[in-house]
DNA sequence: GCGGCGTAGTTGCGTGGGCAACGGGTAATT
DNA sequence: AATTACCCGTTGCCCACGCAACTACGCCGC
């Protein structure tokens, strides 16, 4: 007897969740990296960095924590880093612990930057973002991201 | 008199919201993309863009066009059309209306590609992002992008 | 202590993508 | 018709990133 076919096309709305998710998450980012480069020669992906290291104990992380926090290779964390340490917002620091370790560190230089540049970031998000919806709708959103991220990276 | 500070620091559930949605795109478009190149050697970028032809009248649409529906600067869609005509999953088309322009149609064996990675695309869509919704929840979503999109890329 | 194994970070290499400059075609102004 | 301005798609150049290979170190069991 026939097991019913599996449906293949996505309904509208499906459709237009998803793929509106992919479009704003796009015009998002780059609209407000192109604004952080413009105002304080800052891509959105070192500002990234800067925040985190910023929230962490010591201002120090280690480069694995640091590309886990914002998606990244170990690969382009060291390239990353480099830049930055280029341009002393940041520098490297021997791990006394684990001699194969590495953190870095956020600089003086490095914070006074980051504190020029988070009210022209977070004043983007808000005004592009935020700006759209009510109090209760992005709590909606983040309980919505909780269900998601477990199961997005895996294969299922 | 004092005029009441901007506020600057993001609420918890602001930057949930926001940040979630920056997470659960990147996991989401790795794992998708990982998944597509796996079971068929298809990018996701390419697999935009042969969606977005098979859609369209005579499968043919303009450069342009297709640049503007996948959120592609034009040198970046020259590029990537090149690696699709290399494999023969479109051709180009000389346009007779504007001795400029050149069309991209989706050919016969692009269709055919497309017919057996839509299953996996569709499916992977599903089980990572669909499945966590109700179908109220999801026109909630595509209303908020409505709301979002118009005002993402241009500077306010 | 010593060989094997896992791990942290770096490096070579290849790839995808943006920006600016260009070549050729169209549209507007005269 | 000629000049000018604009627009389409392509190309050169560069950069950011991932993968795989490598080095150097910690952690075992023996």
């Amino acid at each position: 007897m026939a097991v019913p076919e599996t449906r293949v096309d996505l309904t509208e709305t499906e459709l237009a969740a998803w793929r509106g998710l992919l479009r704003v998450h796009t015009a998002l980012v780059k609209a407000l990296d192109a604004e952080l480069a413009a105002a304080h020669d800052l891509p959105l992906s070192s500002y990234e960095v800067l925040i985190t290291l910023e929230s962490a104990p010591d201002r120090k992380r280690r480069m694995a924590e640091l590309a886990d926090s914002v998606l990244l290779s170990r690969s382009g964390m060291t390239r990353l880093v480099d830049r930055l340490e280029r341009e002393g917002l940041l520098v490297r620091d021997t791990c006394t612990d684990d001699g194969r370790g590495c953190f870095a560190v956020l600089t003086e230089k490095g914070a006074e930057l980051l504190e020029r540049a988070r009210p022209t970031h977070l004043e983007g998000v808000r005004e592009r973002f935020l700006v759209h919806f009510s109090e209760d709708e992005l709590r909606r959103f983040a309980s919505a991201w909780e269900r998601v991220l477990p199961g997005a990276a895996s294969a299922d």
